[in-house]
DNA sequence: GATGAATGAGGATTCATTCAT
DNA sequence: AATGAATGAATCCTCATTCAT
C-alpha cells in the first residue's frame, strides 16, 4: 500500500509497513505494552490475522523489528573502522537523532525481554564496543587493560542514553532536548567528554570540528 | 523490613511483602509485563482480590513501588550535600550494587510508562541532577553553563546505566559484571571518569581513594 | 444457581452446572468440537472467564467431566462383584439407558484425545474388564486363557456400543432404538448373546429373567 | 493408488495425496480436531488455498475421505454375497487390519459429525447389516425376527470395534493388540463368537476354518 | 484483612475461506 | 494447478477489577 519501492518492485510493502508501525509502538511501550491488534490497526490491516501472514508471532515480529533497527547502527560502525572517535560520534549522533525510536528500542531490549532478545542486541552492539576498544587503544591513553570494557560501555551509555531517556532529561534542561540546538550541544558535550575520557585531556579544544 | 509499625504489631506486613515481590517483577518485566495475579501469587495471597485491599489498583501499586525504591536514593543524595563527587559516587555504587533491582526500575520508568510515571522518577532524580550541578560548579571547571545539564545527565547515565543494563555488559567483559571485582573496577572507573570529566584532569590519580 | 443440593449446602453449584452442560456437549461433539464459550453460555455464565475460575483450562474441564461420568460406572461394576453376568448386564443397561451421554463420552475418549485422556478411561474400565474375566472364569467355559481379553473386550463393545453408536443403529431397525421396547429387546439380546458366548450354550432360554 | 486416471497422466495426484493425509488426520483427531492448514501442510502444499482447488471446502474433503474409505468395505461385503459368515469375517479382518485408519474413521463418523455425515456411513454400512441378516437367516438360528437388527449391529460392533478402539484394549492384554499374533487371536475369537451367536452352538469347533 | 466468585474487555493466535495472480 | 495475501470470525485464555462474604 505504501509507495515504498522507488525503483524496483516492492518486495514486501505490507511487511515493511508493519515493521514501521511495530518499531514505533515497541520503542514507545515495550514488547508487553503493545498488542498485535494495535500494530495491525496502525498498519492499516483490517484484521490481526493478516499480520500473521508476515510474521510467525508477536515475538518474531519483535525480533525482526530489532534486527532491522540494529542493521544501520552496525553499518555506521562498520564503515567507521578507520575513523577517529570524534567522527564516529558524529555519525552516531546524526543517525540516532534522525531515528529517535532506535535508541529506546535498544535500551528496552537491553533491559530484559528474555535472554534471547538481549542476545540479539548484545550481538549487534558488539562491533560498537570493539570499535570502542580500538579507538581507545589507538589513543594510547592511561586506562588499564581491564578498564577498557567499562570505558567502552560507558561511552555507549553516554551516546545512546541521551536519546533513549531523553524524556528524563526534559525537566532539567532549559531548552527542549530534541531541538536542533540541544542536540548540537549534546554533540559537543559528547566529543569533549570523549576527549577527556580518552586521556590527552588538553586536546579538548576539539569542539565541533 | 517494614519500617512502618511503630506501635502495633506489623500493621502492613502483607503490604510490604507485596511491594517486595512487585518491585522484583516490575524491575524485571516492566509495568505491562507483570500481572496482578502474578504479584499476588508471589506474595502468597490466595486471591488477587486481597491485593486490592492494600492498593487501589495496579498503577497505584506501581507508583508505590517506585516511590519506595527511590526514597533511599534520594536519601543518599540528600545526605551528600557537602560531600565530594567521589564520595557521592561511592555511596551510590554501594547502594545500587546492593539493590540490583532499583536501577532497572528507574531505567524502565524513565523510558515510558506514561508521563505521570516518568514525572515521579524525574522528580525523584531532580536532587541528583542538582547535586550534579553543584559539584560541577564547585569544581569550577571549563564547561560552559549550558553544558551542565548534559554533563549532569551524562554522569547519571554512567552511574546508573552500568547496573541497569548490566546484562548487556556481560558479553563484553571477561569477569562477571556483578562480581565484587567487577563492581570495584567500575567504581574506580567511575571515579576516574568523573575526575576527567569534571576538569582538573591532571588530578586523575584519584584512584580508589 | 441450580437447586442441586437436596439437603446440605450446594458445595459447587456453578461447578456442577458447568460439568453438566460440558458433559452434554463433549458427548455430542467431542473435545475439539466444543468451544469453551459454548459451554459457558450453556451454563448461564455471562462470560467465559468465570469458567476458568472453576477449571484450569478446557482440558481440565474435560477430564473432570470424564472422571465424573466414569465414577458411577465403576460403582455399578464394583457393587456387582458377586453377581451373575446377567445381573451385571442388567445393571449396566439400566444405568446406560438412563445416562445416554455417558457411553458416547467413553466411546469418544477411547478413540483418541491424547494418550493421557485415554488412560483415564482405560483405567476406569479396568474393573469392568476384570469382572469380565471373573465372570468368564466362573463360567468354566471352553475359551482358552488367551481368548479372555478378547472376549472381555468384545462384551464391552456389545454392551456400550449399542448406546454409544445408537444413531448408526437407527436406519436398520424398525422401531426407534431409544424406545423402551428397543432397549428391552437389546437387553434380552445381550443376555442371550452373553449366555451363548460364555458357553453353556443350551442355557440360552435365560430370557429376561 | 489413484484408481481414477484412465487416460491422462495422473490427473489427480495431488487430490489423492490430500485424501491420504486427510484420512490419517481425520481418523486420528476427528473432523473438528483437524485444520485445513495441517492437511495442506502434510500434503506438501505451500498454501491452504491450493487445497480448495480440489475440494469445495473442509466438509467436502471429509465426505470424500469417508466415501473413499468406505468403498473397499462395501466391495468386500458385496463380493461376499454367497460366502459363509466365517469367510466374510476373514475378509473384513484382512482388510481392517491392513487399513488401521478406516475403522476409527467409521467409528468417529458414526458418533456424530452431523446427521448428514452419519448418513453417509449408515448408508455405506447398510449392505453390511443386510448381509448380516442374510447370513443369520441362512443359519436358521433360533433368534427371533426382531432380534436380527440387534444381532447384526452387535456383530458390527465386535468386528470393527476391536480395531477402532484398539488403544483401549492395550492395557488389558499381554501382547500388543496390533501384533500379528493378537490379530490372529482376534480372528479366531470372532469366528467362534460368531458361530456361537449364530446358534448351532455345538458347531463351535469351527476354529479357523 | 482475606477470599471465592464473577465479569467485561482484551490478550495472542488459528480458523476456514476467498481472490487476484 | 498452485500460491501469496487478506480477512471475518472464532479459538483458548488472561487481564484488571469488583462485590458479597
Amino acid at each position: 500500500m505504501p509507495a515504498v519501492g522507488d525503483e524496483a518492485a516492492q518486495p514486501t510493502a505490507t511487511r515493511d509497513l508493519i515493521l514501521d508501525v511495530a518499531e514505533k509502538r515497541f520503542a514507545e511501550h515495550g514488547f508487553a505494552g503493545v498488542s498485535v491488534r494495535q500494530i495491525a490497526a496502525d498498519a492499516g490491516l483490517k484484521n490481526q490475522a493478516s499480520l500473521y501472514h508476515h510474521f510467525k508471532n508477536k515475538r518474531a515480529l519483535y525480533e525482526a523489528v530489532i534486527q532491522r533497527g540494529m542493521a544501520p547502527v552496525i553499518e555506521v560502525i562498520a564503515r567507521s573502522k578507520s575513523e577517529t572517535a570524534g567522527e564516529i560520534i558524529d555519525h552516531l549522533i546524526d543517525h540516532l537523532s534522525e531515528k529517535p525510536l532506535l535508541p529506546r528500542l535498544i535500551w528496552r531490549a537491553g533491559l530484559d525481554e528474555s535472554e534471547e532478545l538481549r542476545s540479539i542486541v548484545a550481538h549487534a552492539l558488539r562491533p560498537l564496543f570493539e570499535m570502542g576498544f580500538d579507538a581507545i587503544s589507538r589513543a594510547r591513553l592511561e586506562w588499564e587493560e581491564e578498564d577498557l570494557p567499562h570505558l567502552s560501555f560507558g561511552l555507549f551509555q553516554l551516546i545512546f542514553g541521551y536519546f533513549a531517556q531523553i524524556s528524563l532529561f526534559e525537566p532539567i534542561t532549559p531548552n527542549p532536548p530534541r531541538s536542533r540546538a540541544a542536540i548540537e550541544r549534546q554533540r559537543r558535550f559528547l566529543k569533549r567528554a570523549n576527549a577527556r575520557l580518552m586521556g590527552r585531556p588538553r586536546v579538548d579544544k576539539t569542539g565541533t570540528g
